[in-house]
DNA sequence: GCGCTTCAGTAACGCGCGTTAATTACCTAC
DNA sequence: GTAGGTAATTAACGCGCGTTACTGAAGCGC
């Protein structure tokens, strides 16, 4: 077929220049002496022939891949249900095609992370990364800060020192119990969204046993459940919950999708949201508002997290400094329909 | 600020051979005499330096990017609302991970994809790639056909000759509104899933049409609305219809992200499911097992179609013509009970 | 001893580009 | 006429690797 790939040689040989000057002149390089004649007759050149820099010997030449990579360490049928997915990819897409770089999506298996993390960088497929739902143990993570690779995480580690983009799940958990202490509730259940080595996990339960504690309510661990966050999850979690015989008027989900599978649940053994059980969620992904009744749930900014950790990342690849190295993004109390006061 | 970047020439100094062994033997070329001591001795250089090859250069020698693209028209942000998004990667990732490759994403403007296509690949740093929800009035797609780049269809397009992998929309769909004839509808309406400029939307609103002719009803372009992907365009669509009058005790609705938002429509105009009106949905994505009721529904294997797909794309890269240009996977019809007979 | 074959390994080129140091052409000032 | 300077352009190197064509050395039959 058509093989004639165009290089920069075919550009500089039509408008009669070396190919440095081609390089010089489409890749606006400043402090240098180029007369406007010789630059238009260079973009003519290229335009008329439809050349298309080979980015990959751009990379190798300027030593940067211009591409980012977002990093997961879940397994690739774990990602398949992962609902935030979505809108992380969408709010990262946004700022890298702003910035003309590129997206790769990589899982790592849990037993390669070790190396998995650097040779990612090494192999400078990717200038820097942006890494999903760390999990605490993740020793390798140490291995990344002292690496001096850019990197941000989404999510934080509390013994970690690498720039980090979250909310304060914590509190977010906490205003989120409160409002159910307001409305009258003490028996309040707890569903974690997550196993508790994923570090949001712990931190929204923790948020949990504030808002109990504060309010002189004691703290029950029979009431607390970690959900795996999926639907099937959640409906186990709170089968087992109903199960085992501890009363509650309401209950914190810490995950949007596990709720799904929560009420799921309820319904089955005949208890109504919010009269027979009040329900808080967390996350308010898109189903939350059109749900039978409508979520109540705490709003987590996903794209905007998404987005500000991969300009957090840009300006880590500038190596200029950011200001902060944790960013902290505001969540929002999203009041509907299932909860009710007691 | 290790800064030291371990190369293959390294490797060759400490194992006492060139270059060029070095590469033999790691990259187990065929046909290639090399006694064992010499493998070995590479391989422990190569093991004790930490030697990780630089995939750039790799790639600009070998002119394959060992990686393929995920290449999506729409924008960012309809990309965060996009409920198939994580079991799509997900099946792509197990596919790339086996083959090592690396998978990149893409976002293309509309308005660019005459250019963003092509461009792609020939920047090379993609060897192929796999086109997501494509329209029907691409008219970018058209060019790929000629360019003879490796890519494969997520979805079918009648008047295109790429190659593709899908499921039957319009059989999948006839199916789905079969069952809803043998349950006793006649008047059935239809919500599509999109716009009818993507593609799978009119497939579907077809079988809808081919089971009611089939069975001597009349098609009734009243009842028919046009979605876009999210529940807020269910909602709205269900609303619309519900306003217009129509009437219907059945509604086939061709994707259960816009059922979401349909059956809050329904919810609020006070009618039961299944009781005042059936419902049947597409995709089967996970929420619709919890949902309220459990949502009859069409499973696409999404997933599957994802890793099919790539393993297709492998294919053509590997230039090796596949057996079918067209693959389609089978659907099957998940009874559960949002639909009753009449 | 000579040709022939197999085995083990290497020198050298090219992939397409970014970039630095050097070169040329053309002025100006004295 | 020469020194000095600036504007415009290029030759040449390097990025790190894949790969081809070639070189020795060793083994074998005669």
């Amino acid at each position: 077929m058509s093989e004639k790939r165009i290089t920069s040689q075919d550009v500089a040989d039509m408008a009669g220049v070396s190919r440095t000057t081609v390089s010089l002149v489409l890749n606006n390089v400043q402090g240098v002496n180029i007369s406007e004649n010789t630059r238009q007759r260079v973009r003519e050149a290229a335009e008329k022939l439809g050349y298309i820099p080979n980015a990959t010997a751009q990379a190798l030449a300027s030593r940067r891949a211009r591409a980012i990579g977002l990093i997961m360490t879940r397994s690739p049928h774990h990602i398949a249900s992962d609902t935030f997915l979505p809108q992380i990819i969408g709010g990262l897409l946004e700022v890298v095609r702003e910035n003309k770089l590129r997206l790769l999506i990589e899982s790592v298996k849990v037993e390669h992370q070790d190396r998995a993390y650097l040779e990612l960088v090494r192999a400078k497929h990717i200038d820097g990364m942006i890494l999903l739902t760390p999990r605490i143990d993740d020793t390798a993570l140490k291995k990344l800060e002292d690496a001096d690779v850019p990197a941000v995480l989404m999510g934080r580690l509390n013994n970690s020192n690498l720039y980090s983009v979250d909310v304060d799940n914590r509190r977010s958990a906490k205003m989120a119990v409160n409002y159910l202490i307001e409305l009258g509730h003490k028996n309040i259940a707890c569903i974690a969204n997550a196993p508790s080595s994923y570090s949001a996990a712990p931190d929204r339960v923790a948020g949990y046993k504030d808002a109990l504690l504060e309010a002189g309510i004691p703290f029950n661990e029979n009431l607390v459940r970690y959900a795996d966050f999926d639907p099937q999850s959640g409906f186990e979690s709170m089968q087992n919950l109903l199960t085992s015989g501890v009363k509650f008027t309401a209950a914190f989900i810490a995950s949007d999708n596990v709720a799904i599978g929560v009420k799921s649940a309820l319904r089955k053994a005949n208890l109504k949201i919010p009269d027979d059980i009040s329900i808080i969620g967390f996350d308010d992904i898109p189903w939350a508002q059109y749900s039978d009744p409508p979520l109540t749930t705490v709003r987590l900014p996903a794209e905007e997290l998404a987005s500000e950790a991969c300009m957090m990342l840009l300006g880590l690849m500038k190596s200029s400094t950011p200001d902060k190295r944790h960013v902290v993004l505001n969540t929002e109390l999203v009041v509907r329909k299932s909860c009710t006061a007691i």
